[in-house]
DNA sequence: AGCACGCCGACT
DNA sequence: GTCGGCGTGCTC
């Protein structure tokens, strides 16, 4: 009996199965998806068994494995699949595939040892009243008492009484120890919530997706923000739990938070389990395990919870579908939403995708019924949707209003005599502080990146986003000697900037540095809901799936900003954004109102906010792409060189891009190769290759060969990234 | 990746 | 003489 195991080995050379032979006494313990160890060159390693077979000739000399580690299966069938799935489609190693899959208390490496948790038990070894004559003391007696009446008592609580009683209990056989194993999440029992009346549109919905279940189809559940998807998703899940089958919810990472995931559970109690990264790698293990087993049916997490080993898969629902956070930007760089579609259709179940604002590509598929649109075009209670009014800050600049428009400002006040809340929304972090002087120009800049640094006024230091480089600022220019001053604004600044202007208001600041301890964002969220602040201000996350229905404000104070970042998707990641956050005012018999603050009013896209258009955003964007030939028209694969050496980096790069285009048909687009948008990192330097393609059958072979090429070399390396959502 | 082997300079 | 620097090659 032989055994192919694969090793987890980084180098992707290595990437292959080696062959092994079965010790007589481990045979019965083998099976496919198992973890054993094995000796290789020198080492003892731990690999998977990927298959089985009886006889095996070859050149080398074949040597027995150690041992058996798992008693349970660790990849099953289905896992096997996708891990292949990933190593096609993406082009990785199979190796780092199953890493990316698991916990790291199941990987084949050595490195890091998760155990699972025991408590430990205490019972009698005998009759009650024989263990009580063979005490020697009050306290022995008050243990054995206590384990009689409670019938196993835990060791930590005997050990409260009296460790020594306990121990001499031990050795003289009287009671003994029972270790069991445990869960790190314990589920707290809590109020059952009862599901809701669904209204027409949302019963719609859900009859069209339960009337799919057990076969492949795909549903784009397209509603504004407070439409009720949420709802809709529990009560389908209901059904997939009554048909005896088991749900999988995916959620943005940012949205994972127990706000959320106790909705769920108030609902379903304890089949819940939860993947997210908050966990410790030992509470990831348990949840891991108790979906392994069966002991849930409905799993929600984040981007990696789609590879969950749920057994009997029913259903998978992806939520806020246009988030970025489904693709992962390091290897493996698989997006979770092409793996969920090639899972739903391996076991042919529907795959639903809810979005206020889809992203184009799938929107476009809905017009062509590859997904089925649901669409929910009423809030929920009869909401209404807010008035959206952009503000011209040329003008109002003129009038020394550089940060808060006249507008804003009186907005402000009488929401403020109203008693009702206010969200300020500033666009990405890091715009504004950087240092510039403006009496010659002078930047700091990173040494290791090539890009600008930020400023950050708590310690007076200037930090690159990139590498972490650190300087402290000084008081005169480096260069020209001239005071040095500084343009642009950050959340800090902005909100020294509120305090002076409403002496009175009580603000709060949410953006990446003040959540960056564990449930800090939950805090600050939970504090703005008791109404003790009057006013949140902060970055992208503050308009993410939060409701909070005392808000009839939302101020936008830089609505251009993220249209300037140097990428395709720039367009649809501003509307999504401003159109969420302008959701978030006005949810419950409050009339919202929002505030567009601009440099360029007339701005196409700003004007569909200012609407509240999806469907014209949608017209013009999609023009756009058409023009410039971009996803969904067509396809797009990122290839960056990357090297310490910058002649090599560059001269391959020019031979990557050359080869491409010698090798790909007519129809593809090959572009480049260009300097990476950072350009050096960390002392490496990037350059960038671009292909566009519609249709192309050579381009997978192609890349292979590329990829296998650039193994061999040590200088330079290559990076490949397929359907990429940053370029 | 790691670990051995091997070939070369520095030092008790 | 030996200790240890790291370049090269191999791993069922």
């Amino acid at each position: 009996m032989y055994v192919e195991v694969l090793l987890e080995l980084k180098n992707k050379q290595m990437d292959q199965t080696y062959t092994y032979k079965v010790p007589e006494t481990l045979r019965s313990a083998i099976q496919v998806g198992k973890r054993v160890k094995v000796p290789f060159n020198h080492r003892e390693l731990e690999g998977f068994i990927l298959s089985i077979k009886n006889a095996c000739k070859s050149d080398f000399e074949i040597v027995e494995l150690l041992n058996v580690i798992d008693d349970e299966i660790v990849l099953n069938d289905e896992l096997i699949k996708m891990g292949t799935f990933l190593k096609e489609t993406y082009l990785c190693s199979l190796s780092s595939a199953y890493a990316v899959m698991l916990p790291s208390a199941l990987k084949a490496s050595l490195k890091t040892k998760i155990n699972k948790k025991y408590e430990t038990y205490l019972s009698l070894k005998m009759e009650h009243r024989k263990a009580l004559s063979l005490c020697t003391n009050e306290r022995q007696k008050e243990i054995v008492d206590c384990i009689e009446e409670i019938g196993n008592l835990q060791k930590s609580e005997a050990n409260k009484l009296s460790i020594s009683s306990v121990t001499t209990l031990l050795n003289k056989n009287i009671i003994q120890e029972i270790k069991e194993e445990v869960y790190r999440l314990q589920n707290q029992n809590r109020e059952k919530d009862e599901k809701k009346v669904l209204n027409e549109e949302q019963k719609k919905a859900f009859d069209a997706i339960v009337q799919s279940l057990k076969k492949h189809q795909k549903f784009l559940l397209y509603g504004v923000t407070g439409s009720g998807k949420t709802e809709i998703y529990m009560q389908v899940i209901e059904e997939v739990l009554n048909q005896k089958m088991t749900a999988l919810v995916l959620i943005p990472e940012i949205s994972l938070t127990p706000q959320f995931v106790s909705n769920f559970k108030a609902r379903f109690q304890n089949q819940v389990a939860i993947l997210h990264s908050g966990l410790s790698d030992g509470e990831k293990y348990d949840e891991w395990r108790k979906i392994s087993r069966g002991e849930v049916s409905i799993v929600i997490g984040a981007r990696s919870a789609v590879f969950a080993p749920l057994k009997n898969l029913g259903i998978i629902i992806i939520d806020e579908e246009h988030s970025d956070s489904y693709k992962q930007e390091n290897n493996p760089r698989y997006n979770a939403i092409e793996v969920a579609e090639y899972r739903t259709e391996i076991n042919q179940i529907p795959l639903v995708l809810g979005s206020a604002t889809p992203t184009l590509e799938r929107m476009a598929k809905s017009t062509k019924n590859i997904y089925i649109r649901l669409e929910l075009k009423n809030r929920v209670n009869q909401n209404i949707l807010p008035i959206c009014t952009a503000i011209d800050m040329t003008c109002e600049i003129k009038k020394g209003n550089f940060i808060l428009s006249e507008r804003l400002k009186t907005e402000i006040e009488s929401a403020m005599s109203r008693h009702e809340q206010i969200i300020l929304l500033l666009n990405r972090r890091g715009f504004a502080t950087t240092i510039t002087c403006s009496n010659c120009g002078f930047t700091y800049k990173c040494p290791n990146c090539d890009i600008t640094l930020t400023y950050h006024k708590t310690n007076h230091n200037l930090r690159c986003h990139y590498c972490g480089f650190t300087t402290f600022k000084k008081e005169q220019c480096p260069k020209c000697k001239e005071d040095l001053n500084f343009y642009g604004l950050g959340t800090e600044k902005l909100e020294q900037i509120v305090k002076e202007s409403f002496p009175d208001i009580k603000v709060l600041r949410m953006d990446a540095d003040t959540t960056r301890k564990k449930n800090s964002y939950e805090a600050i969220t939970s504090k703005f809901k008791s109404g003790e602040y009057d006013l949140l201000l902060g970055t992208q996350m503050i308009s993410k799936g939060l409701d909070f229905p005392r808000v009839s404000l939302v101020g936008i104070i830089n609505a251009d900003e993220s249209l300037n970042i140097p990428d395709f998707r720039s367009g649809e990641k501003t509307f999504s954004l401003l159109y969420q956050a302008a959701g978030r005012a006005g949810r419950k018999d409050t009339l919202g109102n929002v505030i567009l603050q601009t440099y360029n009013p007339n701005n196409p896209i700003l004007k569909c906010v200012e609407e509240q258009s999806y469907e014209k955003f949608y017209i013009y964007e999609m023009n756009i792409r058409k023009k410039l030939k971009y996803p969904p028209y067509y396809f797009l694969i990122s290839l960056k060189v990357t090297s310490k050496d910058y002649d090599e980096c560059s001269k391959e790069a020019i031979k990557v891009a050359d080869y491409l285009r010698k090798k790909l048909a007519d129809t593809s687009i090959v572009l480049g190769p260009t300097t990476a948008n950072v350009f050096k990192m960390n002392n490496v330097y990037r350059f960038n290759i671009i292909i566009k393609y519609r249709f192309d059958n050579q381009l997978r072979m192609v890349l292979k060969e590329l990829d296998k090429m650039f193994i061999l070399n040590k200088k330079v390396n290559l990076e490949i990234d397929i359907n990429p959502t940053k370029i």
